[in-house]
DNA sequence: AGCACGCCGACT
DNA sequence: GTCGGCGTGCTC
C-alpha cells in the first residue's frame, strides 16, 4: 500500500450519485492537509457542480498528472470516514467492479452494496407531498394552470386532489415532475413536504446439540479435506435430499477450515425459514459466530462487520448481505438452499448471491460449497459440465422413507361431476387423518398466480404462440405475453373442446380454510398467508400451533412449505400444481418442481409412514411427472432439453439493450449506431433495434437491443465495449441500460 | 441527480 | 418589453 505517496497530488473520485452519465472518476486536488490521509478506499467531501454543493466521493486511486485543465480541478474538501482503509476493503472494491461489470448499473451502486456502511447511519427518510389545501380548490388551480400551459403543476395538483398524499419517488417517477415544479408549489404554500423515518430491533438465544456423521457424509468431509489440503479451491454442489444432513457436512467443512486459522461465511435464503440451522452452528462454535438479518440496522450491521474484521469472528451467518463480510483471511463461503430466489437480488445491481460468492471465494483463495435437495438448474448444469464438483446424499441420515405420491387428475374430477378444490382421494385422505389424530397441510400454490388464464374443462391454457409461456390476463379481456407482447382477446369458448368454462383462477387460502370448514365441521383449521403473517412474529406462533397439534389441518402458501418439522403430518395436499406451471417465466418449470419436492418433503417425516396427493389439470407435463417419483435426475434432463430448445438460460445468455429518449429521432439514431458498434462475433446473435415491449413510457421512447450468446462473458464484454464506446467517441446521448438475462 | 442558463409564450 | 415556466446541458 502507498500511503500518501509523493507526488500524488490528485485523487479520482466516484461520486455518490448514481447516474449513468456520472459512472466515471471525477479528478479532484488533494489539499497538502489531506496528504497523508487521502487513499484509495476513503470516503471524502467534495464540491460538485455548479452550485459547488457538498456530496460525497470514494477515492478509487490517486494520480499524478491532471486528465483535464487543472484549472478547472478542485479541491477535496475533507475526509468523510474510513482514514483506515483496510486490504480487505480494496478487494471488496475488485468485487464492485466485478458486480458493474456482470449486473449492469453504475460503480457507486455496486460499492454501496459491497462496503459496510458506516456508522453515519443515515436516517430512512420517506418524503411524501400533501396539500395544504382542499381538493376543490387544488382542481380549480389545477384547471388555471392548465389555461396558463404550466401542465406540470396542473398534472401534480390534480394527482394530489385524487389522493391528498403521494409519495415524492412516486411523483417523480411516474407523473415525471422536477422538483423544481414541487418546490415551487411549496412556496405557493398549496402543498407540504412531509418526511417520515423508519427503525428497527433484534434478540435471540442459544441451545445445544450432538452429532455424528454417516459414511456418506463422511465421505464428502473427506474429499473436501484432502482437495483444501492439496491448495485447491474449488466449488462443490451437494445434492442432498430433505434431511440428508447437509447441515452436519457444512458444520465439518468450516470448522475444518477455521482449525486452519481462515473464516467462513454460511448463506442461508432467509433467517426466519433456517432458525434452527442458525441455532446448530451457534451451539456449535458458540461466541465466534454471528449471524445477520434484514431486520438489522445499519448500525448494528456495521457492527457485525467489525467484530468480523477485527478478528473476533469466525463464521458469519446470514443472507445473501452476509457474503461481503469483511473477513481478514476467508477461507470458505457455504450457500444452503442454493436454488432459493431470494439468493438473487431484487434492485441494481441485480446479482446473484451465488456467482458473488464464487468470485469473492477467487478473490480470496476460498473454497464454496453449495447445496441443496433440489439444485438449480443453472447449478446443476455447471457441475455436470464440470465447473462445480458433484456430491450426491440420497438417503436421510435419520433413516426414514419417502413418502408415497399420488397425482389427481383434476380434469377427471369435473368429467366425474366433483366441482370442489379436493379431489375424491384428497377428500378420503383427509377424513381419514382426522379419524386417526393425525395432522395435514393443504398447499395452495400462489406463485405465478399473476392472472394466467385457463379452461377449467380440459385444463388448456392460453399460451403465446411465440414464446412458449403463459399469456397473462388484463384488463378489457386482452391475454398479453410479457415476453414479446403478443396480444389476444379472451376467447368466450375453449377452442380445444368448447367449453365454457374459462378464466383466471383464483382460488385463495381463504377459499380453501372456508370448504375445509364446510366439509368437517368439527376439524381445527389454521390458515398461513401474507395476511395471516402480517404482525410480528405471527409466523412463528402459527407453526408452533401446529407443531404443538393444536390444530388438524394447516392451509396455506409457499411459506408453509419450509423449515420447522412437523412429525404429526402424515398428508400433504397440493391443491393446484399447474399454478406455478404456466407463469410467464421460463424457470416456470424448475419452480414446480421445487415446490412439489419440497411440500412432499413435509410429509412423515418420522416414523408415519407419508402420503402426498398432487391435484393438477397437466399431470403429464414433467415437472409433475418428475415430482411423484421425486426423480430429480428426470425432472433435469426434461428440463434442460428444454431450456437448450429455447436457448435460455444457462444453455444461453441474453444481454438486453434499453435505449430511451425523450426524442423518437434521437432514440432510434442512437440505438442503431449502438447496433453498428458492436463488435462482430458469428456466435454473438443479435436482434433488434426494435421499440421495446413498453414502447414509450414516461414521454420516452425505449428501443431495444437483444443480443444472445452462450457465455455470459462474452455479454459483459459487450456491455464494456458500448459503455467504453459512449465514454469516448460514441457520445452520451440518450439513455442506456443493460439488462442480463432479464425477466 | 440537481443546478443554472436560456428560449419562448403570456401578460402589463 | 419582461416575467417566469420548463427544456437542455454540464458536472473534475
Amino acid at each position: 500500500m502507498t500511503f500518501g505517496a509523493a507526488g500524488m497530488k490528485y485523487a479520482d473520485i466516484i461520486v455518490d450519485i448514481s447516474h449513468e452519465r456520472l459512472d466515471r472518476p471525477f479528478q479532484y486536488r488533494i489539499p497538502p492537509a489531506l496528504l497523508e490521509k487521502v487513499i484509495p478506499g476513503v470516503w471524502v467531501k467534495i464540491p460538485f457542480g455548479k452550485g459547488n454543493r457538498e456530496i460525497k466521493g470514494y477515492v478509487v486511486s490517486l494520480s499524478e498528472r491532471p486528465e483535464i485543465d487543472p484549472a478547472r480541478i478542485k479541491d477535496i474538501l475533507d475526509i468523510a470516514y474510513g482514514a483506515e482503509a483496510p486490504s480487505a476493503e480494496r478487494q471488496m472494491v475488485a468485487l464492485a467492479a466485478w458486480m458493474k461489470r456482470h449486473y449492469g448499473g453504475t460503480l457507486i451502486q455496486s460499492l454501496k452494496v459491497v462496503l459496510p456502511v458506516r456508522r453515519a447511519v443515515r436516517i430512512k427518510e420517506r418524503k411524501t407531498l400533501c396539500l395544504t389545501v382542499n381538493a376543490d380548490e387544488a382542481l380549480a388551480k389545477a384547471e388555471a394552470f392548465q389555461k396558463k400551459r404550466a401542465v406540470a403543476r396542473a398534472r401534480l395538483l390534480t394527482a394530489l386532489a385524487e389522493n391528498n398524499e403521494i409519495d415524492w419517488a412516486l411523483v417523480r417517477d411516474k407523473l415525471n415532475i422536477g422538483q423544481s415544479t414541487v418546490k415551487d408549489l411549496e412556496k405557493l404554500g398549496l402543498l407540504c413536504i412531509k418526511t417520515e423515518k423508519v427503525r428497527r430491533k433484534s434478540v435471540f438465544s442459544p441451545a445445544l446439540k450432538e452429532f455424528a456423521l454417516n459414511e456418506a457424509q463422511q465421505g464428502i468431509v473427506d474429499s473436501f479435506k484432502r482437495d483444501y489440503a492439496l491448495g485447491l479451491r474449488e466449488t462443490y454442489l451437494i445434492h442432498g435430499v430433505t434431511g440428508s444432513g447437509k447441515t452436519e457436512v457444512y458444520m465439518e467443512i468450516i470448522s475444518e477450515v477455521v482449525r486452519q486459522g481462515r473464516q467462513a461465511i454460511m448463506l442461508i435464503p432467509e433467517i426466519a425459514l433456517t432458525f434452527q440451522t442458525v441455532m446448530r452452528f451457534i451451539s456449535r462454535f458458540g461466541d465466534r459466530v454471528s449471524y445477520m438479518h434484514s431486520k438489522l440496522s445499519k448500525g448494528e450491521r456495521y457492527d457485525q462487520y467489525m467484530r468480523a474484521k477485527e478478528g473476533e469472528l469466525d463464521i458469519m451467518i446470514g443472507p445473501r448481505s452476509a457474503l461481503f463480510t469483511p473477513f481478514p483471511d476467508l477461507g470458505i463461503i457455504v450457500l444452503d438452499e442454493e436454488h432459493e430466489h431470494s439468493y438473487k437480488a431484487e434492485n441494481m445491481p441485480r446479482y446473484h448471491a451465488r456467482e458473488v460468492a464464487i468470485e469473492r471465494a477467487r478473490l480470496s483463495n476460498a473454497a464454496v460449497v453449495l447445496g441443496s435437495a433440489t439444485p438449480s438448474v443453472d447449478s446443476f448444469f455447471r457441475a455436470k459440465r464440470g465447473e462445480y464438483r458433484l456430491f450426491t446424499l440420497d438417503k436421510r441420515a435419520a433413516g426414514g422413507v419417502l413418502p408415497v405420491t399420488y397425482v389427481e387428475d383434476l380434469r377427471n374430477e369435473l368429467r366425474k361431476g366433483n366441482r370442489s378444490i379436493f379431489s375424491m382421494r384428497l377428500k378420503a385422505m383427509m377424513e381419514d387423518r382426522l379419524n386417526n389424530k393425525q395432522q395435514a397441510m393443504l398447499f395452495l400454490n400462489r406463485r405465478g398466480m399473476a392472472g394466467f388464464v385457463s379452461c377449467r374443462a380440459c385444463g388448456r391454457v392460453f399460451k403465446c404462440p411465440h414464446c412458449d409461456v403463459s399469456l397473462s390476463a388484463h384488463r378489457d379481456k386482452r391475454l398479453i405475453c410479457h415476453y414479446c407482447g403478443y396480444e389476444e382477446k379472451l376467447q368466450e369458448k375453449c377452442p380445444e373442446c368448447g367449453s365454457k368454462y374459462i378464466g383466471t383462477m383464483r382460488a385463495g387460502t381463504e377459499k380453501v380454510e372456508e370448504e375445509v370448514k364446510k366439509l368437517f365441521p368439527s376439524a381445527r383449521v389454521l390458515r398461513m398467508d401474507a395476511d395471516t403473517t402480517k404482525s410480528k412474529d405471527a409466523y412463528e406462533k402459527i407453526l408452533s400451533e401446529f407443531a404443538d397439534q393444536k390444530a388438524d389441518i394447516l392451509v396455506g402458501t409457499q411459506m408453509i412449505v419450509k423449515g420447522h418439522d412437523f412429525p404429526a403430518v402424515t398428508l400433504v395436499g397440493i391443491l393446484a400444481a399447474d399454478l406455478s406451471l404456466y407463469a410467464a417465466d421460463y424457470r416456470a418449470g424448475e419452480r414446480t418442481f421445487d415446490l412439489l419436492t419440497q411440500a412432499a418433503g413435509r410429509a412423515g417425516r418420522a416414523e408415519l409412514k407419508g402420503e402426498v396427493v398432487i391435484q393438477t389439470y397437466s399431470p403429464e407435463h414433467y415437472s409433475i411427472a418428475a415430482a411423484k417419483k421425486q426423480d430429480y435426475n428426470v425432472f433435469y434432463a426434461e428440463e434442460i432439453a428444454f431450456r437448450k430448445l429455447m436457448e435460455y438460460p444457462p444453455v444461453s445468455h441474453l444481454l438486453k439493450i434499453l435505449i430511451e429518449d425523450r426524442s423518437e429521432e434521437r432514440a432510434n439514431r442512437v440505438a442503431g449506431e449502438i447496433r453498428a458498434v458492436i463488435p462482430d462475433d458469428r456466435d454473438l446473435k443479435l436482434i433488434g433495434p426494435a421499440p421495446d415491449s413498453l414502447a414509450m413510457l414516461k414521454d420516452h421512447y425505449r428501443r431495444a437491443i437483444y443480443v444472445k450468446h452462450a457465455d455470459y462473458e462474452r455479454l459483459a464484454d459487450v456491455k464494456d465495449f458500448i459503455e467504453a464506446w459512449r465514454q469516448g467517441e460514441g457520445g452520451m446521448e440518450a439513455s442506456v441500460q443493460f439488462d442480463f438475462d432479464p425477466l
